[in-house]
RNA sequence: GUGAUUGUAGCUCAGUUGGUUAGAGCGCUGGUUUGUGGUUCCAGAGGCCGCGGGUUCGAAUCCCGUCUUUCACCCCA
């Protein structure tokens, strides 16, 4: 049997590992100076939790778990017969693997509502699982790395997320611009050209607007039935980037300037510290996921191809579902795969995250093996990363695996070595080759 | 879910109108070298040509199916 992976999953070897800690570890270190708490939950969710919550599409793309046992037994035959996929899933399945972190954590919030403190801040880098078609920066296995609040209105949490999210691509060396805009705004606008019944349609129009330009836009809410004069006014109300210049249209929409409001109140806040990515208001930004309802966010890398590199914004009644009431939350996802990938392409992991060795130790003979093994009980009591050859090979072997490990130094032990107490390092990069007494080897090295 | 595309050695890829024993580079193993790698030279191992079926005297090559890869759409990180 040939070994093979599903498809849209991936392994990763220890260098890549090595980079994606280095991701995680630059936005975790964020996350907590801001004061966010981890969590973390189950990979697994009852359906009931999942389905719902992403629209019909999402509900397509959610991986099942089949039930365990005779599960045939309970199955629904009727179903069965009639190829109803749907209803038959859901008799032999009652567990579906997460599809984001978002929801879960709006579950969690509602069960341990009791033992959490509002507003809740929290991060969770953990995978997610989607059963979507494969292609450039989307696998069906990817991690997330989202923060989230709960429990508060406050518009200075929607300024400290968008802080984060600059601070983090800062760290990370990836030029990104920070786009924001308002569900409000998106939902004056179909109020001002008298389509508020069309919003959805509208959105999710107007949302494609990078790809497929005005006139495709255009079209496209001529085929989802909006009349044009309505468009005319779309179009002229998109091509607007100031708020300022919003606000007169929005004079008899109620929802419209509250969203206006909202953004004014946003950069008061962030506005305080000068940002080092560029952040713009656009008004063509609509966001797929339904929950959201206020502001919304989505961070792009400026010099690569590739789809949202994070995305984000208000819900206010994300645990309504579950049936707490009135508690509003807002948060940021990171992609990392795809952060992952524009770092790649871009060339900037530095250089030096790999090594994680630092000497190699190679004997010639038995006896000088075992002296050198005592030896690197000492460097490693020392507190430095070393490794001994594992058998006394051939000198040329055990160099070559020095070379493949990229060791920086590689201390050379044999019957001279052993007699005389002091050992040979060899710096791999230059290739000088001194000898030292122990104590001052673990000097240079350290 | 729709439409394309890909699959040959561990990796990157050649392979003519269907023709007998399927190749290269890199990597790997051994030697050149009984104490020195990243640059020599020599030798060797390693392939159900993705999988299943069909056409044919004969299939890596043509046809059908299936899985997989990559890409676009839908949707999205």
């Amino acid at each position: 049997m040939k070994p093979s992976i599903p498809k849209g999953t991936r392994d990763f070897s220890p260098s890549q590992v090595i980079k994606r800690n280095y991701i995680f570890d630059t936005i975790r270190s964020v996350f907590i100076k801001y004061g966010y708490q981890p969590i973390e939950t189950p990979a697994m969710e009852n359906l009931s939790t999942l389905t719902g919550k992403y629209g019909d599409e999402g509900d397509k793309l959610l991986f099942k778990v089949l039930n365990n046992g005779a599960y045939l037994n309970k199955s629904d035959a009727t179903a069965f017969v009639e190829k109803d996929s749907a209803k038959f899933t859901q008799s032999v399945s009652k567990r579906g693997m997460r599809y984001d972190l978002t929801v879960p954590f709006a579950r969690y919030v509602v069960m341990n509502q009791n033992d959490i403190s509002f507003p809740f801040k929290r991060y969770q880098i953990q995978p997610v699982w989607r059963a979507d078609r494969p292609q450039k920066g989307r696998y069906q296995e990817f991690y997330q790395c989202d923060a989230d609040v709960v429990g508060s209105n406050s518009l200075m949490l929607e300024a400290e997320l968008a802080q984060i999210y600059d601070e983090v691509f800062a760290n990370l060396g990836v030029s990104v611009t920070i786009k924001i805009n308002n569900r409000k705004i998106l939902f004056g606008m179909a109020e001002a050209a008298g389509v508020a019944d069309k919003f959805i349609d509208m959105t999710t129009a107007i949302d494609k607007l990078d790809k497929i330009g005005m006139e495709g836009v255009a079209n496209e809410l001529t085929n989802r039935g909006i009349a044009t004069a309505a468009i005319e006014k779309i179009q002229k109300m998109l091509s607007i980037t100031s708020l300022a210049a919003l606000k007169p249209l929005f004079e008899n929409s109620e929802t419209g300037l509250k969203g206006i409001e909202e953004l004014e109140a946003f950069h008061q806040y962030f506005d305080t510290k000068p940002a080092i990515n560029k952040i713009e208001f656009d008004s063509t930004l609509a966001r797929g996921l339904s929950y959201y309802t206020g502001c919304i966010f989505e961070v792009k890398a400026n010099d690569a191809v590739m789809g949202s590199i994070g995305g984000g914004g208000r819900y206010d009644d994300l645990t309504g579902n579950f049936g707490l009431k009135g508690v509003s939350g807002v948060g940021i996802s990171f992609g990392a795969a795809r952060i992952f990938d524009v770092m790649e392409e871009l060339k900037l992991f530095p250089e030096n995250i790999a090594v994680q060795l630092k000497c190699l130790l190679v004997a010639f003979d038995k006896p000088s093996h075992e002296y050198a093994f005592s030896v690197l009980n000492k460097i490693r009591s020392a507190g430095i990363s070393a490794e001994l050859y594992p058998e006394p090979a051939k000198m040329g072997k055990q160099m070559k695996y020095a070379n493949a490990r990229a060791v920086p130094f590689v201390i050379i032990i044999g019957s001279d070595e052993m007699n005389s107490g002091n050992l040979a390092m060899k710096n791999m990069a230059t290739g000088e080759q001194e000898k030292y007494a122990l104590l001052e080897l673990l000097e240079k090295l350290k």
